[in-house]
DNA sequence: TCAAGATGATAATACGGATTATCATCTTGA
DNA sequence: TCAAGATGATAATCCGTATTATCATCTTGA
């Protein structure tokens, strides 16, 4: 059987009705040629300032290809500058998960304030990689057609991002920039991530300071390297303050009792979203926040309109991220010389949960 | 002074350090060909499975070719099969302010979920048009340099769009599709809008059926298509139902003191995002809502807006209009027979500010 | 036996732009 | 007067893929 390697589906080839203005052409460096009475090279020259080398072309006859481009809009095909260039300053923007979620307290949506903020700064343009299909929930990147190397590179975003991928992106040499922090694959991978183990040691210090000695971790500490990040800040810090620690699984009642019982007085949420439940979980069994326990949200505090709490934490510095992760990139295109592995400082917020020991 | 027309910026010529893997070379048609000792149309066209005309290649040859694509993981550039193509499966994306404001309850963020769901669904990318320079607070969509042409079209956001660039488009044949109603720009626009008129008549009419007699305009009904639209409904509506009408030009104190004098029992906001400050000025003056005085937001509001008043209006269904917005684009681009002017009914949302008249 | 058809594959070209080698033509200076 | 250099511009080629026209070679049937 003979299998589609391409993957690619033409445009219907459907005959185009009696369209009022025809079938649209691109005015190409042809077109210009023809106009101001030079050759296809010619404007190319002068299109592209090279006129340093062997090359030159008279001032008066600048004028008019520039003249003839003005008038006719000319704009280069991106494609064809991509084929016969090596660049065409457009960046794919890839996500596993849509970029636009539904949901109001999108994650996505300042990475990409800082993208796009920066992208206009340096000129080019985002590609958001919509094309890739999905499969069993995730996009996939190197599916059959894939189009990512229709850009310059790409910025990888994700809370979770498929190792096999990352290291195909090493080893095809596509220059490529995570937004996150990720562990090698097959080769160092540039990102630019939040500085997760600091700010959690930060807050476990304050704890430490406060008077916990027994504290508990919880979460799984393992998959995204995000999680591993804060375990790791959160058990050296403990270690550093000698205080005793613990790890708890999930935020389920059980364990959360157990731990209550062995004397913990501080939780750390791997994952802020638990909060509610932990929460709800406390108020149950009649604990106080801060005052019989305390509450740390390991990431951005999300207060839904069903907590009136305003947990202790440290927010992500997405946004920036999202700048940096393009200077990054340009960074990688240029050869310059820059530290392609970023961890930007997240900043501590002080919220009500976490207390003295009573 | 020889201008740079292009805009264009090639990156830095700088030379690239000694890179573990070494500048890797894809593997090309002409790759497997040399392998499979078959020329690269033969590859070409075992790969396109184009074996239907008048070309036949032999079984064996086949195998021997996808054999070398298998071992050697060959993916066709997307970028050389856009050059020999016309399109590129390339949507641009056009907005006057920033696609991503960083305001919480995002105007335009509706609009992109559904311009993304249909991108995946129907296999293209879309591309943010954030190069486009931004003079005055606003982006040139047809600045020098303009990438605009970049895509195979593009589709247009933005409350309020340049006429002068909808002629442009026009003009030059480039497929577009606005989001939103457009009045003719030197030739019909293809738009997907909201259908202002039959919502916000359906609003003047069930508060005639509440027996609301005297009912006011608060805004100026002029500027965006979207503001006209609404007056026009309201007008059509109300002289429909014999209801007395009048129009307020802002939501200030003065005029909706006037109208109230005069015997309006019902206002009639074009800007939604008005409304805590009529309702400021209604509970200012004793006035109850909705026993003395009805209240209608004519859409949802644009800004954010922290209320607890359930103000009576309708919703604009913003994601379907984005979905659909590409469906009309396709159907520019390959000449299929469709209305590429749509207006998508709202959402009437009764809330508990129109109230009969005591 | 040989023209007509079938079979298998390729050369050539297009797509649009970047780049290099080359070619005219014009100045100079000796 | 004429070779050397300066000047201005172009032809040719490449990038990787798609497509069409064309070309060999082999069968077949009368």
């Amino acid at each position: 059987m003979i299998t589609r390697t391409s993957g690619y589906t033409h445009y219907e080839p459907v005959e185009k009705g009696p369209s009022v203005t025809g079938p649209r052409r691109r005015v190409t460096q042809r077109d210009i040629a023809r106009i101001s009475g030079v050759s296809q090279a010619t404007v190319s020259l002068v299109l592209n300032n090279r006129l340093d080398g062997g090359v030159r072309i008279a001032p008066e006859t600048q004028q008019r290809v520039l003249d003839a481009i003005r008038e006719t809009g000319y704009v280069a095909d991106p494609v064809a500058r991509r084929l016969a260039d090596q660049y065409n300053r457009i960046i794919g923007v890839f996500t596993y998960e849509p970029v636009f979620p539904s949901g109001a307290r999108d994650f996505f949506h300042p990475f990409l304030l800082g993208l796009e903020e920066q992208a206009e700064r340096l000129g080019c343009d985002l590609l958001l990689l919509t094309s890739a299909p999905v499969d069993g929930g995730r996009r996939r990147m190197f599916a059959d057609g894939s189009r990512i190397r229709l850009a310059d590179g790409c910025v990888v975003l994700g809370r979770e991002v498929d190792r096999g991928d990352l290291e195909r992106l090493v080893a095809e040499g596509i220059p490529f920039v995570s937004v996150g922090r990720r562990d090698d694959a097959g080769g160092p991978v540039p990102y630019v991530g939040a500085d997760y183990p600091a700010a959690t040691a930060a807050l476990v210090e304050r704890a430490a300071r406060l008077g916990h000695r027994r504290i508990a971790y919880v979460g799984s500490g393992e998959g995204p390297e995000s999680y591993a990040d804060r375990l790791r800040g959160f058990r050296a810090a403990a270690a550093d303050a000698g205080v005793e620690y613990g790890r708890i699984a999930a935020a389920a009642a059980a364990p959360l009792d157990a731990a209550v019982a062995e004397g913990v007085t501080a939780l750390f949420l791997e994952e802020p979203a638990d909060a509610p439940a932990v929460t709800a979980w406390a108020s149950g069994r009649g604990l106080g926040v801060p005052a019989d326990l305390s509450l740390v949200a390991l990431g951005d505090p999300t207060r839904p309109v069903s907590m009136d709490l305003d947990v202790a934490g440290f927010t992500i510095p997405r946004r920036e991220m999202g700048r940096q992760a393009l200077d990054v990139f340009f960074a990688l295109i240029e050869g310059a010389a820059t530290d392609t592995q970023r961890l930007l400082p997240c900043e501590l917020h002080d919220g009500a949960t976490l207390g003295p020991v009573q």
